[in-house]
DNA sequence: CTATAAACCGACTATCGGTTTGTCAACGGG
DNA sequence: CCCGTTGACAAACCGATAGTCGGTTTATAG
């Protein structure tokens, strides 16, 4: 094997360690590259060999974020101990709520990533995390009736938006705890009606 | 009354009108003052002089279009002739889902807005618009017994990102049209769910 | 006519993302 | 053991861009 990759790879983890405090901190845009090699104590040259740009070495901060966070919600979903739709989402979803709370995770995956990536990509990352995971679980949620089996793409639509949403609420509350008190009452709530059996009329107009 | 007044204020709203143009075109990043002032055909000094910087100039875009789309929605769920929650509710978004499909509202307001101005004053101004009307509506319908008192506030900010997703997923989808349509009975089948007389249990786990 | 101030102008500066050229040390075939 | 190759890193440099600043024009007031 060569010593010398080895070294590469540390110093690259190294650069996402330092990149992810700073953007977390000051945001993409806030962030220069000079900072990052100054705090990395790393040149110029040694961090464009590792990554093509600026936004590229964002990309990876996001994706390592979002490995860390995937995990984590799908450890307290398994945690619940729930097996059917409505308490495995309660469990994800208030699971994600909290980690929501950690500035790293708001910031850079809630605030600045669909800007900077794009929407596009970002949503694509997302299909294949949260996304993902609450189209599944919706699905079964249909298979058992509680929701139109056409709506599950739109819904898990809903649901993630919904989630993000009172993540953001809480973390910039005036009093957190009471947001967080409040906000999971409210997902609570929510998860209850958007799973209700369909036993539905038509509201026509 | 002075008419230098009256010219500085046209080149003002003169140069809000071709920022809104490019920034909905090439995204804020990509938009340099530089070409602004080309082709507003206006000198630096005179922007400068106008708005204390590229941030600011920005704002006066945002609160522009967010002014225009806020009528536009009021006079649609007006016209819809509904006079109770879920009717005015349901005019209310999907003509906010049309009204994003504009690539000026989508970019400008969706996708820039709460990245440039931040979190905190892009919330303030969607509460003075959209969110703002969202609540006095909720209150009703909780008024009505359809929705818990204490959840108006998250259940409003749920129906804002819900609204706002959709939207999205609408302007960025292959199918534009089958998103569309797709959409549409999801937004119905979330607001009947979302404000069905609270009867409801617990259901702990 | 003169003083004043709003509107406007354009050269200049600092910063920042990215490029290019170069150095060095470790690897590996002969 | 030698030497060409390759990965990692270094640093001078470049173009673009946001923002500054002293100066000029122009219309109004007294």
């Amino acid at each position: 094997m060569d010593r010398r990759v080895d070294r590469g790879q540390a110093t690259r983890q190294h650069l996402i360690e330092v990149a992810t405090e700073l953007f977390a901190d000051r945001g993409y845009e806030g962030t220069s590259i000079e900072a990052v090699l100054e705090r990395a104590g790393v040149s110029r040259g040694s961090l464009y060999h590792h990554f093509p740009g600026k936004e590229r070495l964002f990309e990876a901060v996001v994706e390592a974020v979002h490995t860390r966070v995937g995990e984590a919600t799908l450890a307290a979903a398994t945690a619940s101990g729930a097996t059917e739709a409505h308490g495995l989402l309660k469990a994800a979803e208030l699971a994600w709520i909290r980690l929501a709370g950690d500035a790293v995770v708001r910031r850079i995956l809630l605030i600045d990533a669909p800007t900077v990536l794009g929407w596009r990509r970002w949503r694509a990352i997302e299909e294949q995390y949260g996304l993902g995971m609450l189209k599944t679980v919706l699905q079964e949620a249909a298979d058992a009736g509680r929701v139109p089996a056409q709506l599950v793409e739109p819904f898990a639509h809903i649901l993630l938006a919904a989630g993000n949403e009172m993540a953001l609420v809480i973390a910039l509350a005036d009093d957190v705890a009471a947001a967080q008190t409040t906000a999971e009452a409210a997902v609570e709530e929510f998860l209850n009606r958007m799973l209700q059996p369909t036993e539905s009329e038509n509201t026509e107009t």
